[in-house]
RNA sequence: GUGCCUGUGGUUCAAUGGUAGAACUCCGCUCUGUGGCAGCGGCGACACGGGUUCGAUUCCCGUCAGGCACCCCA
């Protein structure tokens, strides 16, 4: 690289995907079409600007994702915008400017983009990443949504190979049961704050259901004993928790009860879960990777937006996740390899009838490669070994004399000649 | 935002207070009549800025970036 006076760098936390990498992502985006099309699920698609009191209204005030972790801009204006930091409730704010609640509900929508949060970047973690969710709003409040949307995700990690996954699922409640929760938890909690971290102290005023998420030694046997929410749902969304078990037990879903799992976000009420890969460490011992996806039910949201109340339930994955754990575990993505065919010249002669050749298979809606800028037919069979070619045309001053053409599959080494206005036939046939 | 570790060609790694070597990759030639080989040749790097020094890629400081942990999550 010549001398350069600025930082040729991607901005912190974003990051190139690279041609060798595009297959990947395409696979992924493929396999996200498809399973939104078996499970029903529309596309959507929302501005990644929007304005900043949508996310203060949805994601909440006092997450960490509004406090600290958005893109704000300053039009000229003077309006505040964001760089979206998650899909959610993009979506409600769609589901109530267009009236999708006229549409036959539940509407099933999916999403798939660029998200941006303000973080310090690590593995799996970046400023800029890539999110797909599916969404189900409207209709009835049904844990069987709950389940749907676990399997969309579920299916989707699948079908790109990944093993060993497992859904953490909880119940965190309602408008209702959780301050009852909260309270019982702090009662526990109240003559324990020297078994427990200094952290942990600060989440006792300010957001208590996080001391169950903390990995401190101390912490956790100071969770042992700590009181499970599930005793304290009320009556409905003890119900309505029990109905996404029997379904998820029915579909036999790899999941398991896990009263830690609590989730940031402040619209999230009920059913929430995380996707998880178990890996394997280098000791032998199973240990669980980052979080591949998440979600849960967001009955709330609606009326944060000041909207009509409306049961809503989604879950998200991390692209980029998806990505990385299929490159860290040399999981093989199969290429489809298309028939390519390339063209070989030899002599001048030769490249002029090839580029007239060349068009004629364009018209007939094949592709065609060439590296004509090379002489040699060595240089030139190494080429099109190099671009994956199964068929080879050779194109030399004899040929194109005799006005005819050699075929030559690449794999097995046979070579036909035959008549140059009919090779673009002969070809069509072969693919 | 905080703490710790790291930064040498595209990649993986060396060496060194006197400005750097290799392997792989890439490009070219042998090769205008038959490919993955071989032989030969070539392009290409000390992240940036400052300090110490006769001299810094090497030591020190700062910046930037990456990684790990916290925080939080995708």
């Amino acid at each position: 690289m010549p001398k350069k006076n600025f930082d040729l760098q991607a901005v912190k936390g974003t990051h190139d995907i690279l041609p060798q990498d595009q297959f990947i992502w395409e696979k992924i985006r493929k396999e996200i079409r498809e399973v939104a099309e078996i499970y029903s699920f529309s596309r959507i698609d929302t501005p990644i600007l929007e304005n900043l009191d949508l996310f203060k209204r949805g994601v909440g005030e006092a997450t960490d994702i509004v406090e600290k972790q958005m893109f704000v801009l300053t039009t000229k204006g003077g309006d505040k915008l964001v760089l979206r930091p998650e899909g959610t409730s993009a979506v409600a704010r769609a589901y109530a400017q267009h009236g999708l609640s006229h549409l036959s509900q539940p509407l099933k929508v999916y999403y798939e983009g660029p998200f941006f949060r303000y973080e310090n970047p690590q593995a799996g973690r970046y400023r800029q990443f890539h999110q797909v969710g599916f969404e189900v709003i409207g209709g009835e409040n049904d844990p069987i949504y709950d389940v749907q949307v676990m399997l969309a995700a579920l299916r989707l990690l699948e079908s790109v190979k990944l093993k060993n996954l497992t859904i953490h699922i909880n119940s965190i409640g309602c408008k209702v049961c959780r301050p009852i929760y909260k309270k019982h938890l702090l009662s526990y909690y109240k003559n324990k704050k020297k078994d427990i971290c200094k952290d942990c102290n600060r989440r006792m005023t300010q957001n208590p259901l996080r001391l169950l998420d903390c990995k401190e030694d101390k912490c956790e046997q100071a969770k042992k004993g700590a009181p499970n929410i599930i005793d304290d749902l009320c009556s409905v969304c003890r119900k309505h928790f029990k109905g996404v078990l029997e379904y998820a037990e029915e579909l036999k879903l790899p999941y398991q009860v896990d009263p830690f799992i609590v989730r940031g976000l402040d619209y999230y009420s009920r059913t929430v879960f995380e996707i998880f890969m178990e890996e394997t460490s280098q000791s032998g011992e199973k240990i669980t990777g980052p979080a591949l996806g998440g979600g849960g039910r967001y009955d709330f949201l609606f009326e944060s937006l000041g909207l009509k109340s409306t049961s809503a339930v989604g879950a998200g994955l991390g692209m980029d996740r998806i990505v990385d754990v299929i490159k860290s575990n040399k999981i093989n993505i199969p290429v489809k390899q298309k028939n390519k065919v390339f063209l070989i010249v030899i002599g001048i002669e030769a490249k002029k009838k090839g580029l007239e050749l060349m068009e004629e298979f364009i018209e007939a809606g094949i592709n065609i490669s060439e590296s004509m800028g090379k002489n040699s037919l060595g240089a030139q069979l190494g080429s099109a070994d190099k671009a994956g070619a199964s068929l080879a045309l050779i194109l030399g001053q004899k040929e194109v004399f005799k006005e005819s053409i050699i075929i030559r599959d690449m794999k097995t080494g046979v070579q036909e000649t035959v008549l140059l206005k009919k090779v673009v036939a002969e070809i069509k046939k072969r693919i």
